[in-house]
DNA sequence: TTCTTTTGCGCGAACGTTTGCGCACACGAG
DNA sequence: CTCGTGTGCGCAAACGTTCGCGCAAAAGAA
């Protein structure tokens, strides 16, 4: 027919226009770009470089509404306070976009996810979903599994249709309880987190029982939030606690809940490594940090967000796959914070501040 | 004609679905469904209690197909090093929600913005675009332009073609100067950023303003990277100057910044305020925790989203329209870092720590 | 030559929504 | 009875891709 090839609006490329300039049909611009074998080498190439020269970029929209793929991953992250989260995130995108995959941010921050959010899932078609929220995401979880939108926890054990991909918690607990066992500390102590949190409680589990495998006494425990201020809070009362019962050693489950733990120590005037020894878990950057100098046990983000991405393609391929979970060791990094006997002369943050 | 209402596999409710069980056109049901005045109330109820009914939801591709309009604000983000960036974050997507915006991450990281991921800007024509990343975006923002699409820059002064919201550094940055001045501290310093960033140059710039105001000598300047390493190396050399020549308050342009110094002050025996005062500039939350207590301008992040929100969504719905800046004045949280001589009796984390 | 097979590509119908235009019908005015 | 004038809704053409078929032409087999 002879409409216009270009409607005068300055339109971008579509496979249309390739079309009519190569001189060939829609569908066969369609597969030469996606590299189909039916395809000639040569009109394969020839199209290839036209689609640069016109500058044509495809709309994901057109794809999404004709295969039903639209290229995003939904992501629900949990609250701000966490830098983990921060870290997780940042590993998501840089390793997603090689892929051909976007983030498209569900919900983030504390709290639940509202229904209005979550239906986001369903307007965007999201191929599959990285939660790591710590509230049990139960509505976008359900919409997921009722719509066949895979799903893989990050750093939280496996729900109902899900798969997970997590730290082996129980085994970095126990090297870290290891790690205090053999230094001969003797009264140990949990600064845990309430409840729900499914990590905190296996990490909790993991150090408690290589402490009894030891047939040592049961570590005292302590109760707070899951952010800096609990483990503050919960260092004043450790250090409330009359010396005779004081611990020799703390294990927070979390590297943000030992950096409560420390400052709240220090301002007691409490010695670490000195006094009482500290240990977190996460391997946060800030950990390396000389005031912090925390012994802790690195999750392997980079590899845990590989595994997640590939259970998530793997799905999105073959939805009948079944689900799954992998936990990977984490490297236990020690430092100052857990250090034996005499501080470090230099390097560590804890000698006494004021003129000594 | 009388193809079967269900195709039997077990689709979502489309509009054409609603339309047949409804008896009316699909073009009415999708004036129905946002409240197009053209339709009797009595059809627009009746069609969404039906819509209710049949759980439809809206399939967005078909909609950016059809429309041009996507819902989806593109999202460039800076490096995680900086905690400011996350809770940027995390508000834009709060506010975002109930307005009908998603966010697609684009880039999140140090490090510029792949020529294939800002791709994604066209691939899923996001209607708008929020930028914060310090490296400047030009990739990024060439497309934007070329393609109409509009961009606000956050925390970051505008570029061509884009408007910004930022905090009002200048203002911000005299009050804090102004605090020190009238605390009667003599010998300023400024712990400032190389280059790129333009918050930072404003930041400094309006603190040696308001010194120069006062008819003082300029602040000595100290050039570190934006991050808490940068500050607490800054830090060192500081303490490093002989008595007479060290400063009596130190402007360090960000609270992460600040951080590494008091550390670094702290690990050298440098006492806060009491030899010298420390303020910073953003107002994360942890500047409030005890071991900093830090004295800074809180920006007004809520507002700021706010306001970039609504900037993009004025230029989505009228593309023609200017750009714009705004600056929006923070809070100066006065606390401990910066207090008059005696310290605290309690509350601040700076008194001797060992036992008293 | 004729019959199959391969190679290379085109046809056309989806996918679900939006939107400009226009049509019927009711109602009041002339 | 006719003529506007609204009101309430339907028609149908987009939007850009994908994909199941199917059809030519070339290549090889009989």
């Amino acid at each position: 027919m002879d409409n216009p090839p270009l409607p005068a609006g300055a339109r971008r490329a579509t496979i249309v226009t390739l079309s009519r300039v190569a001189g060939v049909a829609p569908s066969t611009v369609s597969r030469a770009l996606k590299g189909d074998t039916r395809i000639s080498p040569e009109t394969r190439a020839r199209i290839g470089r036209l689609a640069k020269e016109l500058g044509y970029t495809p709309h994901a929209s057109a794809r999404t509404l004709s295969s039903g793929r639209s290229g995003l991953i939904g992501l629900v992250i949990g609250a701000s306070s966490n830098p983990f989260y921060t870290e997780l995130l940042h590993e998501a995108v840089r390793q997603a976009a090689p892929l051909g995959m976007r983030l498209l941010i569900i919900h983030a921050g504390p709290g639940p996810i509202e229904n209005s959010t979550a239906d986001a899932l369903l307007q965007y078609q999201v191929d599959g979903c990285l939660m790591t929220s710590v509230e049990l995401p139960s509505h976008a979880a359900a919409i997921c599994a009722a719509n066949g939108v895979p799903v893989v926890m990050v750093n939280r054990v496996a729900r109902m249709n899900s798969s997970a991909v997590t730290c082996d918690n129980l085994f970095g607990a126990a090297q870290l309880a290891r790690l205090l066992l053999e230094q001969g500390r003797r009264r140990l102590a949990v600064v845990r987190t309430s409840a729900s949190s499914s990590t905190g409680k296996e990490r909790e589990r993991g150090f408690l029982e290589r402490v009894s495998e030891w047939g040592r006494e049961p570590p005292l425990l302590f109760d707070g939030r899951s952010t800096y201020e609990g483990g503050y809070e919960m260092a004043q009362r450790i250090a409330d606690l009359p010396p005779a019962q004081r611990p020799e050693a703390v294990f927070a489950v979390s590297d943000i809940m030992a950096f409560g733990v420390l400052d709240g120590f220090r301002l007691r005037g409490v010695r670490v490594p000195q006094d009482i020894a500290v240990v977190g878990f996460d391997g946060l950057p800030a950990a390396a940090r000389p005031c912090y100098d925390l012994t802790t046990v690195e999750q392997p983000l980079q590899a845990m967000i590989g595994r997640a991405l590939g259970m998530l393609q793997a799905r999105i391929g073959n939805p009948s796959l079944p689900d799954e979970t992998a936990s990977l060791r984490g490297r236990l990094l020690m430092r100052g914070s857990a250090a034996m006997a005499a501080p470090h002369p230099a390097g560590s943050a804890f000698g006494s501040p004021a003129a000594g």
